[in-house]
DNA sequence: TTTTGAGTTGTTCGA
DNA sequence: GTCGAACAACTCAAA
């Protein structure tokens, strides 16, 4: 059989059921086809690079990956037609939009008269198989996470070890350089130093975590100066690594002695699971939040404050901080992405959506499930989301999570000479100190664009006053 | 059908 | 300075 794998969010060899299943079947011509888009984002960059070190792996199995554009439907059709290929294989994916792609390549099937198949999504299990006593889909976490933990996750499969195409060169297929993936955006440098995408990588990234880091990971991952967290979040979006792969690697190093206490992070990666789960069954989540009442919730939207809080210019030095991270390195530790998010919602009472829109466009980690789920989760919105009067402080949050400012001190550094008492707070701070570290307020950092404790009674209005809607 | 227990990540206030 | 209660009920899921 002549098999046209379809990759998207799953590029790797490794447990890649579209990719196995086709290469047992015979010959195989993977294809990737690109977003149709505006301007790239930092996932851009991540998927840039992860395609071209797909194309050496596929290189070293004797196949190349052709590259194509348009609506994926009519080009695989008629890549179809021109190669006749028997079958298309993919495996799929669980938000609207590829969905819709899915629906409509799926038509095929009696259109052309061409095995198109839908294998596996990158996820521990089929969203459609956990369900409630009742029949329903899980809306709380803790009931899923119990539900989960009885169930058998599949064991990952082998890459393949070598491949055959029944074509050598496919002449449409598009030169990575030309595929607008990488703009002349400034940021490429500082990701590249940050981060090292692709499968291979993926794989020292968990060696690494699992001798350094997972045995830690509940008492480190909250503080953002350590290097507590797994930084696997950018590998698990793009299907750089497989999820189940991952969560038998976990039990392993649990069995092997090196992990005996693995569940907080077993823990994390359910969550993504959740997330992914419940953009499933509710679709339209990413667009309108889960609880009727936030309809009507009285955003402010205030552009000038929406620019300093993307600059990383509040005022606030963790929130700054955090922000500044973002835009330099593609990614927030999680502990300050709840404190950033929390910011924007409740202190500048600007809409999630317009937070998540910006978390689009720059990290390299964006996933489309976990950042709808994260905002709505931070906004109250979701169906176990955070009460409404939990509105983080960014002050007493930056004392405990940052008591001695090393991370404060890297991304903001014109705080830097700061004393300790002084660096989480600035606008609190004498003349003298101020002077002393060379800290001009208002010129060399900002005031604060909102005052904490005026901002929080806002937001306690704004709450009460949707309370009750519908 | 009704009851019961539980619910990711916090902050503030007053004793 | 420390500590517990209040913040607000409401929904979910299972017994």
């Amino acid at each position: 059989m002549k098999t046209i794998v379809w990759f998207r969010n799953d590029l790797r060899l490794h447990d890649h059921p579209a990719l196995k299943e086709a290469s047992e079947c015979g010959e195989v011509l993977p294809v990737f086809i690109l977003p149709e888009h505006t301007s790239p984002t930092a996932a851009d960059w991540w998927l840039y690079e992860s395609l071209n070190r797909l194309h050496q792996q596929l290189v070293k199995l004797g196949s190349t990956l052709t590259i194509l554009k348009g609506p994926p439907s009519k080009a695989l059709a008629a890549l179809t037609e021109k190669t006749h290929a028997d079958a298309i294989f993919f495996n799929g994916q669980v938000d609207p939009d590829s969905r819709r792609e899915e629906i409509a390549l799926l038509a095929l099937n009696s259109l052309a008269k061409v095995n198109v198949r839908r294998c596996a999504p990158n996820m521990l299990l089929d969203p459609s198989c956990l369900k409630t006593g009742a029949g329903e889909p899980y809306k709380v976490f803790g009931a899923f996470w119990k539900s989960l933990q009885q169930q058998t996750i599949p064991w990952p499969l082998a890459a393949p070890t070598s491949l055959t195409s029944w074509i050598d060169d496919c002449p449409e297929s598009i030169p990575l350089e030309h595929s607008g993936l990488r703009a002349s955006i400034d940021w490429d440098a500082s990701l590249e130093e940050a981060w090292t995408p692709g499968e291979t990588a993926s794989f020292e990234q968990w060696a690494q975590f699992r001798d350094m880091g997972l045995n830690r990971y509940d008492t480190k991952r909250d503080f953002p100066a350590l290097n507590g967290t797994s930084r696997l979040s950018g590998f698990l979006a793009s299907g750089n690594m497989s999820i189940r792969a991952l969560w038998h690697a976990v039990r392993r190093a649990q069995e092997e002695g090196i992990a005996p206490q693995p569940e907080p992070f077993l823990r994390q990666l359910a969550w993504r699971e959740f997330s992914y789960y419940q953009l499933f069954h509710f679709p339209d989540i990413t667009k309108r939040p889960l609880r009727q009442e936030f309809l009507h919730f009285p955003w402010l939207n205030d552009p000038d404050e929406l620019t300093a809080w993307k600059k990383g210019k509040t005022g606030y030095p963790l929130v700054d901080a955090g922000m500044r991270e973002l835009w330099e390195t593609g990614t927030i530790h999680n502990r300050v992405r709840m404190v950033v998010a929390s910011f924007l919602i409740k202190h500048l009472l600007i809409d999630w959506r317009i937070g998540a829109e910006w978390f689009r466009e720059t990290l390299v980690d964006y996933d489309v499930a976990n950042n709808t789920l994260g905002w709505q989760w931070v906004a109250g919105s979701g169906f176990d989301a955070a009460p409404y009067f939990r509105i983080f402080n960014p002050t007493t949050q930056s004392r405990k999570f940052d008591e001695k400012g090393t991370y404060i001190r890297k991304w903001v550094p014109e705080l830097a000479a700061l004393p300790d008492a002084a660096l989480h707070e600035p606008y609190r701070a004498s003349e003298d100190v101020l002077t002393d570290a060379g800290v001009v307020l208002g010129d060399t950092y900002p005031v604060p664009i909102v005052d904490h404790s005026a901002a929080r009674s806002r937001a306690l209005d704004a709450y009460a006053q949707i309370k009750g809607k519908k």
